[in-house]
DNA sequence: ATTTATGTTTACAG
DNA sequence: CCTGTAAACATAAA
């Protein structure tokens, strides 16, 4: 699922594609997924774009600005065609090997030339135009990014201290850490060796530490190959390759498969309402 | 054929 | 305020 990894490695390799290009047009076949006018886009320049947390933020040059959110199985593809179906080199999650596709819910054309494509099976990811005076309210409620500087064993401690949640559950939550999601979250604990039913409150010190640096370890390892794509994913990159973390995954995924670390074997249980997988051997 | 699981965020109930 | 649950949707598996 794309979460800060996926999203970051597509806002660069789309940074690349389209920034400095024109809007000239926008084909909507799913209506509530586009979210504003599409005039106010329209003839606009793209000037950056941006990540917060799993959000997407095309900045464009009339003081507006693009948000997409990809949900669970939104896809951001560029082709440099500008009409017509393209062929892929391989199939994309969820379709076959052409673009458009029975998932393609939006398209946005730009001058000179190019096409992004976004597509979706499930419906629940969004593309909206907001004023770019109004984004604070849209970002305010995230917490740090692991990578930043406001990313410490402190306001770790700080906010564990706070709960008795589930410590994976607690990863999760976008307003304390953002960009966590179930493949990261679960990684991290193992790397940390944490049990993910602990609560956050029972963490010690030296945990909490462990903790903050499997987290920052992991994601600048996930961004370096480029996301997970992992089975049953909708993940690709805006240039519809997969990513590579997948190959690296110690628990996601591997339920009753051999612990890398000792003889134990990978459970999955119920947190939350989501999958959590972990090697009782040897996270405690 | 009908039900259930999938995973992110939000709305809502307690 | 905090916490937990259902819903948004499409599809495959049970």
């Amino acid at each position: 699922m794309p979460e800060l990894p996926e999203v970051e490695t597509i806002r660069r390799e789309l940074a690349d594609f389209v920034v400095g290009k024109r809007i000239s047009r926008i084909e909507v076949f799913s209506a509530k997924q586009f979210i504003g006018a599409q005039k106010d886009i329209l003839g606009a320049k793209v000037r950056k774009i941006w990540r917060r947390a799993k959000l997407l933020g095309f900045s464009l040059d009339n003081g507006k600005t693009i948000l997409v959110h990809l949900k669970l199985t939104g896809q951001l593809v560029f082709v440099p065609s500008s009409n017509g179906e393209v062929i892929m080199p391989r199939a994309l999650p969820f379709a076959d090997n052409k673009l458009p596709n029975k998932t393609t819910r939006l398209i946005i054309y730009f001058s000179p030339s190019g096409r992004l494509f976004f597509n979706d099976l499930r419906k629940f990811g969004w593309m909206k135009v907001v004023a770019s005076s109004d984004l604070e309210k849209e970002t305010l409620e995230y917490g740090p990014e692991p990578l930043d500087k406001d990313f410490t064993v402190a306001y770790l401690r700080k906010i564990f201290a706070k709960t008795g949640r589930a410590i994976k559950v607690v990863l999760m939550d976008q307003k304390k850490i953002a960009g966590l999601g179930n493949i990261y979250a679960n990684e991290a604990l193992f790397a940390a060796r944490i049990d993910p039913r602990r609560s956050a409150n029972s963490l010690k010190e030296k945990e909490i530490a462990c903790l903050h640096q499997a987290i920052r370890k992991i994601i600048k390892e996930a961004i370096e190959e480029k996301g997970t794509s992992a089975a049953d994913d909708a993940y690709i990159q805006a240039n519809a390759q997969p990513g590579g973390y997948q190959k690296k995954l110690k628990v996601y995924q591997r339920e009753g498969k051999p612990c890398f670390r000792c003889k134990g074997k990978v459970v999955r249980i119920k947190l939350g309402g989501r999958s959590a997988y972990f090697c009782p051997g040897c996270q405690k």
